[in-house]
RNA sequence: GGUUCGGUAGCUCAGCUGGAUAGAGCGUCAUCCUUCUAAGAUGAGGGCCAUUGGUUCGAAUCCAAUCCGAAUCACCA
């Protein structure tokens, strides 16, 4: 039980004894009391001020006194400021909450423990990952992480979108340019050697496009009758049909990509239980579409295609079956969906899918609903924005897309300038070495893209994701190392005694106490940047601490053992909350 | 046009279930390393919280309208 939730009970509790009326405790307003003014918490007056007919200041008194009397030991004290009745809170309380915490024990577990899907990553197998699918996997990892804490049982899955005319592209333009090559001839990471391809077939479908223009073709009839367009789709029908040759082809140029990935996915640590393939589950979302039909859920149109009809909901009818009787995006979500709950009987499924599919997973969740699938009321889209750079969207077709590769081995490289630079890990291996700058490199690319609110697009500046200073990973980084520095010397076996707190000692305590808090806040909306809003203003009030006050150095043993005890729960709640962010912190840097 | 989301310091962002004088970081300027790691700390400067109206003891926060920006409304995934 924290002591925000406390007070706020006591203060119903309180309320309707001193004069009958009932306010819940979750109406209460309980903030923390500003620096300038005499407290430690702030109940706010007003809200009642008008029910119970009492003026501000009495109400105040009255209340303050039956409330120091219910929580014993815990208040110290109170006062009012114009309708805010501020309680300090017992040196004691403090001393003792530093005293007992168990840094191994930071959040207690959860008394409602679910079955949790996190479906995170979901890449093409067409083209390598680029700085948003970074945003995707940090955020998808990060929210797994902050559910487990929590006590949930959490699964971590992938999508991959493994088939399709975009694959077929790359196919034909490897069967065209390549001359047989593989990624193993040219040196090149699979993902980006089939990316090429990709690139390649756009730049041969441009200038064939342009060629029938020349010709004297309209310019719209051109796109749609270019050449290499035309086997593309004619490799589609192909690989539907099952042709030995194509799928072979398809088999050996996605196994190259998936190579590329897992590389890419190891070293920022996405991890998955289980990867989903598409050219598995499409057949099973025509499966319910047809259980869709005979429910009368879905209807036929002349043309034969299957189509639901939201008006009623405020929304447009959707096809979820072609003509042809071929899967749409919907078809096979629907029949994703469905296999994800069966399989790991799941409470609830978050998808971590940008913001363009609002409307898609808006609609996904109402045909699960209307087909009365146990799935559909635990679908959750976790909606992220894009992530632009200053100078506007990514465009894969302007080369302006910031490739996740080339990115971590630039943030990799500057976080070995800037550690060499300083000097102060002489005494490391190279392997040591090597393992500091990905863990600082990683750290402020991982911190960088999830200090914001995921629902927000966000700009990335190349200049500012480089800094090392203020709000970002290695600062929060350099102060769990600095703490491990000071503990290397002290040592960590301490016996406590009661001790009176000097105001940065008993904010920092306020401070960590927050912490299981902040951990439900950032559950419950499924947001990660309040941890590390969190994680930075704990490293910043420790640092506060640090230039103010000695630890080894302290005046008595006996604060040098408090201090001690503040420097262990720091470090470990700085470990935890940068462990939710995915990001490592070293013991020396 | 419909729907959804956004507009807060020069820049990037917090704050939004209404509460005290709107906060950080970066950048700018100025201080602090014979003292536990200066990737640090301290201070200064910087704001009509898009606009207008409403609700009330009180509005950056809630409501309405307007302006600006984005996404989406595909037989692409």
């Amino acid at each position: 039980m924290n002591l925000i939730t406390n007070l706020k009970q006591s203060t119903s509790k309180c309320i309707h004894t001193l004069y009958g009326v009932n306010i819940p405790a979750d109406q209460v307003l309980v903030n923390a009391t500003k620096p300038e003014i005499e407290g430690d918490y702030t109940i706010v007056l007003f809200a009642f001020v008008k029910q119970l007919g009492k003026s501000p200041d009495a109400l105040g008194n009255e209340l303050g006194a039956a409330m120091m009397a219910d929580m014993p030991g815990i208040l110290n004290q109170f006062n009012i400021v114009k309708g805010f009745l501020n309680f300090t809170i017992s040196n004691d309380y403090w001393f003792d909450f530093i005293n007992s915490t168990d840094p191994n024990q930071l959040v207690p577990a959860t008394e409602n423990k679910q079955k949790i899907m996190v479906e995170y990553s979901s890449p093409n197998t067409n083209k390598p990952l680029h700085l948003g699918h970074l945003r995707n996997n940090f955020l998808g990892w990060s929210i797994a992480e902050i559910l487990k804490l929590q006590g949930h049982e959490v699964f971590k899955t992938c999508i991959v979108n493994d088939r399709g005319i975009h694959i077929c592209k790359s196919m034909i333009a490897w069967q065209k340019f390549a001359n047989g090559a593989t990624p193993a001839d040219t040196h090149q990471k699979g993902d980006h050697f089939v990316g090429d391809y990709y690139v390649k077939y756009n730049d041969a479908y441009k200038a064939e496009v342009a060629d029938l223009v020349a010709g004297g073709m309209l310019l719209e009839t051109a796109e749609k009758e270019a050449p290499i367009l035309k086997s593309a789709q004619a490799m589609l029908l192909l690989w539907e049909q099952g042709d030995a040759a194509t799928i072979d082809l398809w088999k050996r140029m996605n196994a190259w990509v998936y190579e590329g990935f897992e590389v890419t996915y190891n070293k920022i640590g996405s991890d998955f239980l289980k990867t989903y393939y598409e050219s598995n589950t499409y057949l099973l979302g025509k499966e319910l579409v047809e259980e869709g039909l005979t429910k009368k859920v879905f209807f036929q149109k002349e043309d034969s295609s299957v189509w639901i009809d939201l008006t009623v909901d405020g929304l447009d009818e959707k096809i979820v079956r072609r003509k042809d009787g071929t899967s749409v995006y919907m078809t096979q979500d629907i029949g994703l969906a469905q296999l994800k709950q069966k399989e790991f009987n799941t409470d609830a499924s978050i998808y971590v899918v940008g913001d363009e599919q609002n409307y898609h997973f808006k609609v996904l969740k109402l045909i699960c609903q209307k087909l009365q699938l146990p799935a559909a009321d635990g679908i959750y889209h976790l909606s992220y924005g894009m992530v632009e750079l200053p100078t506007g969207k990514m465009k894969s077709r302007e080369g302006t897309v910031v490739d996740a590769d080339d990115l971590l081995e630039e943030m990799i490289n500057i976080s070995k300038e800037k550690t060499e630079a300083l000097g102060k890990v002489s005494d490391f291996t190279p392997a040591q070495l090597e393992e500091l700058y990905n863990t600082i490199g990683l750290g402020a690319l991982k911190f960088f893209l999830l200090r914001v609110d995921p629902k927000k697009k966000m700009i990335f500046n190349p200049e500012e994701s480089i800094d090392f200073h203020g709000f970002t990973g290695p600062f929060i980084q350099y102060t769990h190392a600095r703490i491990k520095s000071i503990l290397r010397k002290t040592g960590t076996t301490i016996t406590l005694t009661a001790n009176e707190l000097l105001p940065l000692e008993k904010q920092l305590a306020i401070e960590l106490s927050i912490f299981p808090a902040i951990i439900n806040e950032a559950a419950d909306n499924l947001d990660p940047s309040k941890i590390a809003i969190y994680a930075f203003n704990l490293a910043k009030l420790f640092n506060t601490f640090y230039t103010e006050h000695s630890i080894a150095n302290a005046d008595s043993e006996t604060k040098k053992q408090l201090r001690i005890k503040i420097g262990i729960l720091t470090a470990a709640t700085l470990q935890k909350t940068m462990g939710c962010l995915g990001i490592a912190v070293p013991e020396q840097m």
